[in-house]
Order: structure tokens, then C-alpha cells, then sequence
DNA sequence: CGCTGAACATAGCAGCGTTATGGCATGTAC
DNA sequence: GTACATGCCATAACGCTGCTATGTTCAGCG
């Protein structure tokens, strides 16, 4: 209809986005509170910006959410395929908990309490890549042919994200994550895989430091 | 020394800690931002009681975790004990679960990023009671000799955190929970119990509905 | 070149948790 | 029986928060 009209605008600047976004993460990584106005404090830009880019502080949290899975997914692809998919299942889940408890204040964004809708497809494609590794542990016959990769996905998932939590935001001390293979193991075995061969899997695929690049940016 | 000074003073109405604390669980419930003057709206008191009370708002939000893990403890003390201590520990498990979702804000600010040192003997003590009936389960021949029941309890509270989590706070429907009974059960048998009667325990101990004291309170 | 309109800066607003101040009820001492 | 000390609680103010209203600047097109 009336949409022939072109409108002209200034651009808005993309550097200052992201400028905005890393300053957030180094604030979260130094646990400094992050409010409004501390937050642009140092930057050229004024309050105003936050409200242009991310339309308000909720946006700039759920920007950071997303952030947060991106990197995770990251962290995912670093991990290199091997011929034995449990094992690189395994890998996955230990990837996860090491993103997990190397930024655990991001970790928290991810999963605070106002998770929005707009998350959903941020953390889906993050399970996507477990349910490929799943489905690869499948096909490969290392588990019975009923098993739904779906579910075991989210199974591996909940192993993954119970020990992440209750350590990084939770009660227990770090040690806890060493419950991580015995419990992906009895899961393993539980879809069928052989208990030895599984053992052998899930012991190369949890020993990989494969460490995380963010560890050390300079402020 | 100089401490035969007997002081004296006004002793501090407990009806009103308890009756702040209420409130803010029932503002809680019905999803209304607690602040602190929405919080003493209505009551007769004034600000200044939560800081007589609970020393300010920080206070309060560990009070309520506390009151969180309370009435866990208690909805756990609702599951009867029978002679199958496998079928105990899932329905412990279940109820743990039932808890997280039939009060989903509660459980949220029991495992929200402010925990404090305080909190810990409140998570230990519902810990305890996981452990427990881990121990029966040993001590019934039903595991491994070999298996510590501190060790399984933290399992099993893995899985259940999992769950609770990724639906109450994270991004997956309800229907997650179905996978409850199958990862308990993979862990029950990797502690060595038998897989066909563990799979009758754990059938049995997740079909408990026992429904919570909390979920009609009068306004 | 002038116009348009979005990006950005500044200033002010309502609301937050917190803190200073003062009245008042309470339990002891004389 | 009365006077006093003590600390609960109400009132008012403070600094801070996220946010919005207003004005200015500047890129892109006719």
C-alpha cells in the first residue's frame, strides 16, 4: 500500500552494541554490579544508547543471554569429532560444564528467571548440538535402535545442567562435577551401550580441557 | 566485666516476621514483584519492620529461602516409608520435583544467585534426607556394598535439580519431567540394583501425588 | 542545498532500598 | 507506684536505580 515511502536514517553504529555487550560481560566477569548508568561510565556513549540498541535493560540481559549461548555454542564447536561418538558425547557435557563454571555469573544470565521466548531458539540450537551427537551415538550402534536422540539429549542435558547449577549458583562445592561421568555413564549403559567399551568413552571424552578463550581478555 | 548491665527492651511481635514472610511467599506465588513498600502495604506495619525483623530486604529474600527449604523438608516428611527403599528414594525424587513445580517462584529464590553461607545448613538438611534414604537402599543389599550413600544422594539431587530447573527457570515444557523415572533408574541400576525390580520401585515411587498443603491457602 | 528522521546527549521523574530521627510501649529498678 | 532505660516501629528524607521527555546533531536522499 502506502509502503513506498523510503525512510532515511542515521546508522545506528553497530561497534557500540558490542562495545556495550563485552563491557557487560568483562562488569559480569568482574562482578561488578551492571546498572545503566555504570555501565556506559567509561564509554563515550551516553544512557541513551543502551535504550537505541537494546531497548532498555531487559534487552541488554536477554542480549546477554544470547551472548552467553553463543559462546557456548562455540565452546561446542571446538570440540573435534572423533570416531566414537559417546565419547564425543561426553566431551559435549564436559564442555558444557566447563562454560559453565568458567563464567558462572554468565551462566546465571542464561538461566535466570526472566527467561523470555526469545531465548528459546538461542538454547535450542544449543541442544541441537547434543541431539546430533546423540543421534550419531545411535546410529553408530553403540545403542539400542528405540533410542530417541531427542531424548537423550535432554537427558544428557539435565546430568549436565543439575551439576552446573547446583555448583556454579547452587550449594555444592566444585569437586561435585566429578559425579559427572559415573552419571553419564549409568546413562550410556542405560541406552544400551556396552559397560566396558562405555566406561573407556566417557573417561577420553571428560578429560578435555580444551581450554576456553575468554579466560584471559584484557580489561 | 561490665556486663552486669541487665538490658531490657520491647520484645519484637514474631507474628509479624511470620506474617511478612507469608505475605511475601503469597506475592510470590501470585507473581507480584515484592518491594519493599508493596510489602508492608495492606499490613499494618511500616517499613522499618523488615529491618527490625530481617535487617533489610537481603534478609528477607533469605528468609524466604529458608522458608523454601523448610517446607520442603516438610513435604518430604509427607512420603510414608515402605519396606522398598528404592521405591522411598524415587518417591523423594518425585516430591522434590512436585515442590519445585507447584511453587516455581519459591524455587527460584531457593537457588537464585544471592546464596549465602546461611543457606547451607538449610540445603544440607534436606541433602540429609536424600541421604538417608540412600543408606537404606545400601543397607537393604539392594546396591553395591561399595556405594556411598552421600554420593547417590547428590546424584540423585543432580537429576532432580536437573529436571526442576531446565522447566521451572529454563527453557523446557513439563512433559521434561517424564524423563524422571529413566534416568533414575539408569542411576539406581549403575549402583547395582536389579534392573527389572528397580524398574517396579521406581514406577511405584513417582506415582505419588500427595498433594501439597500449600496450593489453596486463603488470601 | 534543504529536508527528513533516526541516533545520541542532557535533564528530570517515579520508584527502589536504605537510613536518620522521634514517639511510644514495655519491662526493670528503686 | 513511679521513673527510667531500651529498642520496636512510624515518618521523612537520601542516594541510587531504570526510564522518559526534550533538544541537538548528523547521515542520506530529493
Amino acid at each position: 500500500m502506502a509502503c513506498t515511502v523510503q525512510l532515511v536514517a542515521r546508522p545506528k553504529d553497530p561497534a557500540v552494541r558490542t562495545q556495550l555487550i563485552e563491557r557487560a560481560a568483562a562488569m559480569l566477569r568482574a562482578r561488578e554490579p551492571i546498572t545503566l548508568r555504570s555501565l556506559v561510565a567509561g564509554t563515550g556513549v551516553s544512557t541513551m544508547a543502551v535504550y537505541t540498541h537494546f531497548e532498555g535493560m531487559d534487552g541488554l540481559w536477554q542480549a546477554l543471554r544470547q551472548e552467553g549461548f553463543t559462546r557456548l555454542g562455540a565452546r561446542f564447536a571446538t570440540v573435534a569429532e572423533t570416531p566414537d561418538p559417546i565419547r564425543d558425547l561426553t566431551a559435549l557435557c564436559a564442555a558444557y560444564l566447563d562454560h559453565a563454571l568458567t563464567h558462572p555469573d554468565l551462566y546465571r544470565v542464561m538461566f535466570d528467571a526472566s527467561v523470555d521466548l526469545e531465548d528459546l531458539p538461542a538454547a535450542d540450537a544449543t541442544l541441537e548440538q547434543l541431539v546430533q551427537a546423540a543421534r550419531r551415538c545411535r546410529d553408530a550402534g553403540r545403542f539400542r535402535a528405540d533410542v530417541v536422540p531427542l531424548d537423550l539429549a535432554i537427558q544428557s542435558w539435565t546430568i549436565g545442567h543439575g551439576l552446573a547449577s547446583l555448583v556454579a549458583t547452587g550449594p555444592l562445592p566444585p569437586e561435585t562435577l566429578d559425579h559427572g561421568p559415573f552419571l553419564l555413564h549409568a546413562l550410556f549403559t542405560a541406552c544400551g551401550d556396552d559397560p566396558h567399551g562405555c566406561r573407556v568413552s566417557v573417561e577420553q571424552g571428560w578429560r578435555r580441557p580444551a581450554p576456553d578463550d575468554e579466560r584471559s581478555r584484557p580489561a
